[in-house]
DNA sequence: TGTACATCAGTGAACGCGCGTTCACTGATGTAC
DNA sequence: TGTACATCAGTGAACGCGCGTTCACTGATGTAC
């Protein structure tokens, strides 16, 4: 009884010996990247059993040693990467400094450090914050991952209730930024700005992915100035 | 040979006798009809032959009499759906008057009404551009539909190719409906702004649609703003 | 130090199912002469 | 008006395939006594 919840750790049985850093726990990463790996790759609709395990080199009964399930997989693979995202996300969001405080329902634990190399996380800039979140785009893996995971979520409600709740948290962390910033602004207004923010930047995502459209130079400046005027007029 | 292209008219012979309104045309727009509605309700993943078939009332073997492969159904569904969102836009999107004259590539014909119902489409404001975008997304049929283009286009280079192709005309036009009223404003800052109009748009439906969030009432007045800021400052 | 036993890690075969596709077939409807 | 024939519209069975899942099995590794 080791694990950390139903998806985790050997289906069959508990944790035992093999504790975290373990074989066991080694194997299972080692079987999430090439989940992931081929979802990137291949698409979502690759995502079968026998592809996951070909892909790690293993035999389809071992890799249902570790996730008995086909959903079982999928939403670990899914927890995974929006986990991820989420520690990224975090230092960039975090608020202005130490007078401000914590500023509730920040998720994570606020680590030491090596969440992704951004420079002065506390007290960004609206302008920082958004040069960095398109700088992420510019990492096509990545893009391309969240692209399968709406696609994932139109047909899989488990999977639709995970992606909204990480945009629910994202959401909220992208008001507390605005309102740490600018107290004068009505909740209300904060909570509207954030929420079309987010629906700028993952537009703009839907569209620099390829999916549906191409890579449009000349609109990253326009991008950015509008982002901005969200964040901080 | 009176169909039109190569995934139209029955797949085995030429249209023969029964051309345009026919039988043959009743029963393929009854057939696209039960794909369109199995699209909605149960989403991509579904949309198989036999299970069109059956939401049709017709045999396995007679859908495959109008669309002899699964590639020709899905192609044949997706021209319908972005025809038709195609003609849906153009009165909304046309240009300020008789003075200005054809904006150039604009799709379809200029046929005689029953488009949409929009009031006045020639000389339409961005304000009430934005408000007729808008209150399409109240549509969660459509919304929906979208989706599942969306999360097709992923899996699917052909149905990408198509959605690529309405989105470039798309925005074409929302650069041409900008450049009529702002003509002082240079050539790259329109097709700018064009696109991170359609990024703001789809990026909403996205949210709206509860795929990747929840509907957020607080955030429809800022997603105006910012909208008809892009248009028209 | 040795033995018995439980758990862990991994294998391999088989199952039933839904899928897209192929194909031979049938009746109805038009068309030529 | 009648007959022969081509095409249209629709049926039904079968195919091979990849899928998720089930399950009995086998070594290896730890652990208790």
């Amino acid at each position: 009884m080791s694990g950390k919840g139903d998806t985790t750790g050997p289906g069959r049985a508990g944790g035992g010996a093999a504790g975290r850093g373990g074989k066991g726990e080694q194997r299972r990463a080692q079987l999430l990247d090439a989940a992931e790996e081929l979802l990137v790759t291949a698409g979502g609709t690759e995502l079968s059993m026998r592809a996951v395990a070909a892909a790690a080199g293993v035999r389809l009964g071992h890799l249902q040693y570790y996730f008995p399930t086909h959903a079982a997989l999928v939403a670990a693979v899914l927890e995974r990467v929006l986990g991820r995202s989420a520690e990224r996300l975090a230092p960039l969001l975090a608020p202005t400094g130490p007078a401000g405080g914590p500023a509730g329902g920040a998720p994570g634990e606020d680590g030491a450090g090596d969440a992704g190399g951004a420079a002065d996380p506390a007290g960004a800039t609206a302008e920082e914050l958004v040069r960095a979140l398109l700088a992420e785009q510019e990492d096509a893996r990545l893009v391309r991952l969240f692209a399968e995971l709406w696609a994932l979520a139109a047909r899989d409600e488990a999977v639709a209730a995970s992606v909204r709740a990480f945009y629910t948290e994202y959401r909220a962390q992208v008001a507390a930024f605005l309102a740490d910033r600018r107290p004068d602004l009505p909740e209300a207004v904060v909570q509207g700005r954030a929420q079309v923010f987010l629906m700028l930047i993952e537009g703009a995502s839907l569209f620099r992915s390829g999916l549906a459209g191409v890579r449009e130079p000349a609109a990253d400046e326009e991008l950015l100035r509008t982002a901005r005027a969200l964040l901080a007029p």
